[in-house]
DNA sequence: CGCGTTTGACCTGCGC
DNA sequence: GCGCAGGTCAAACGCG
């Protein structure tokens, strides 16, 4: 099957103010038109259209290379799948003790630990290589050989993701506020990390099968690891606790222009990263909020247009974090139509 | 008293 | 089979 005409590759990522208008309220966008308009004409000379031309350009050569890494990466998974079909059927399903002990894990396995009674789980047969990943943390891939060969199999597994928060130094609690309600329910010091890794669970809703799992960094102990497993199957309760994920929505968008913000892509998965400590960068860049600054008006929110627009297209890791994404909703897709 | 955290013990999977 | 390491349990404890 070829994906890359399944899948539209143009991603569209310039900072062309009227895509994003279009998505807020038709009032506030007529207004901008007409400010638009105004500065147009009063502005408008050829030094500036041709900056705009060259910035045009310049994104749209972005888009376009964004376009050939992922057409490239469609062309290699299909290669890939390619050679996994000539192997399968080359060398049909072994019937090793490793096989038959995966095939049993929904039935009566002796030896396995029973699996966390949760119908949920079952539900959760998403494969989205490279946001999910099996339940082994990062640092068990590369001692566990085995792991490819389990992650084939693992249909069945949590939804994983994984956000990193910069905290300050001083902070030594193993606290990721995200919003959710979780309960401690063990610590552990691990072997190749001397700080202690924290295991919580969504204690909101007792049927929420979510757990999470905090350890600090080892490069750099001002560093959260946050670990996340499986999907809340309840609302999130508190909207103004969301500071620090970057499963919350509202906050990575509304603050990526302020807030240090980095997208990565290791050997577990992308991560997000927010640097909590840090002040917004450039500050002078910000329209004034509150007192001085005034957050309905139409430049505040053009502003934060281009800065989000310009953070994203700047930055190469979420370019290649986001093209994983994609690829991974391709693998999505592929298997839903699979199946 | 109820709830959340702490922490040592226990369970399980995996490599040797 | 044994030992190791990660994950979980549950009693003890603290706090409001």
């Amino acid at each position: 099957m070829e994906y890359t005409s399944l899948v539209d590759t143009s991603l569209d990522l310039n900072s062309n103010p009227s895509h994003f208008l279009s998505l807020v309220p038709k009032q506030e966008a007529q207004s901008n038109f007409i400010e638009l308009g105004l500065k147009m004409q009063t502005h408008v000379n050829d030094e500036a259209t041709g900056s705009l031309v060259e910035e045009l350009n310049r994104v749209s050569a972005e888009n376009k290379k964004l376009t050939e890494m992922l057409t490239v990466m469609c062309e290699n998974y299909n290669a890939l799948q390619n050679h996994l079909a000539d192997y399968m059927s080359k060398n049909p399903a072994p019937s090793d003790s490793t096989t038959n002990n995966n095939n049993n894990n929904n039935n009566n396995n002796s030896k396995k630990r029973k699996p966390e009674n949760n119908p949920t789980n079952n539900n959760n047969n998403i494969i989205e290589r490279g946001i999910s990943e099996s339940s082994s943390s990062d640092e068990d891939s590369c001692k566990k050989p085995r792991q490819d060969q389990q992650q084939q199999q693992q249909h069945i597994k949590a939804k994983i993701s994984r956000v990193c928060v910069r905290t300050e130094a001083s902070d030594t609690g193993l606290l990721v506020k995200d919003g959710y309600q979780w309960r401690k329910y063990g610590q552990k010091v691990t072997r190749d990390n001397p700080s202690p890794r924290a295991y919580f669970k969504c204690s909101h809703a007792p049927s929420c099968p979510v757990k999470k799992k905090v350890q600090r960094s080892v490069e750099d102990q001002s560093i959260l690891v946050a670990t996340y497993e499986g999907e809340h199957n309840h609302p999130n309760q508190s909207k103004h606790e969301q500071s620090s994920s970057g499963l919350n929505r509202t906050v990575a968008t509304t603050t990526l222009g302020s807030v240090p913000c980095s997208a990565s892509l290791g050997s577990s998965g992308p991560t997000i990263t927010l640097d909590l400590t840090k002040p917004p960068t450039n500050p002078s860049d910000e329209p004034k909020v509150g007192g001085n600054r005034r957050v309905d008006t139409p430049e505040f929110q053009q502003f934060l247009v281009d800065q989000m627009a310009s953070s994203l297209t700047k930055d190469p890791s979420f370019k290649a974090a986001l093209a994983a994404a994609i690829s991974g909703r391709i693998v999505q897709q592929n298997q839903s139509q699979k199946w």
